[in-house]
DNA sequence: ATTGACCTACGAAGCCTTTCGTATTAACCT
DNA sequence: AGGTTAATACGAAAGGCTTCGTAGGTCAAT
């Protein structure tokens, strides 16, 4: 098992279109990221994923003349991997303690508030087994 | 209001030991971090925390022989800005799935999750309000 | 005063990420 | 077929981070 670098902000901006919209070209990624962000270059975004694809981080169908190209790390892994990243590198590993800058920083929204507890309980019951 | 970058990961590994230590100086930092890493070099450190001081991440007192640093930065502050960052980058704002995968990835334990309940329960009683 | 220990300053190399320009290739239309 | 459009490939530059070697300064003890 190949221990998962962090991807890079360009890779995850990337990637989080790939999640969203599925197997996307280039053209597709391009359009949708230079809404956010106006004057992004489209070799940019190009050789961007191409390089991922080198990394493994997506993987290209170069049936058609526009390359398709899909993700080949899960979302919820990923979050994950990053998340424990950040809880080890700057929170000394107390989930506790992000939680509560978490919800510091957003104004917590009394429906997230529920959500999570809904996850605690979760896991409670079944002792955080995963 | 200058927007604060992002410490680096080695800049962040300088910051948790001033956190943690109080003013220190460069030996006192590498002994510390070389502990951790064995094999980091001095200089290495030293650079590090110059650049620091130039970013204004740190601050120096040059009275004595050898440099005495403190941090510019507050902890909490940090963390807030990091867990914010990461909320927006990864999680698409979503406290709860960030929760949900801080939690997946540490084994819940169980005082813990009674200290997140508890930090929720002070978020409803007064809005969210810091 | 000379030595040795310890400190800072500084430059530079190596690597990674991001950006972009240019060249080339493929498809389509008339 | 020839010309236009749109795609990929590639190289390279610019900037940031990390690492380290070397040079020079200071202090104390001999």
């Amino acid at each position: 098992m190949t221990k998962q670098h962090r991807p890079t902000d360009g890779e995850l901006e990337i990637l989080r279109v790939l999640w969203r919209e599925g197997p996307s070209t280039v053209r597709d990624v391009h359009s949708i990221l230079s809404k956010a962000k106006p004057g992004t270059g489209y070799t940019t975004v190009l050789k961007l994923m191409q390089i991922m694809a080198d990394k493994d981080l997506v993987s290209r169908d170069e049936k058609n003349k526009a390359h398709v190209y899909s993700p080949r790390i899960r979302e919820d892994q990923t979050q994950k991997q990053m998340v424990g990243d950040l809880l080890d590198r700057v929170f000394g590993g107390s989930a506790a303690r992000m939680v509560m800058q978490a919800l510091a920083t957003k104004k917590a929204n009394p429906q997230e508030l529920a959500e999570i507890r809904h996850i605690l309980d979760e896991f409670e019951q079944n002792g955080g087994a995963r």
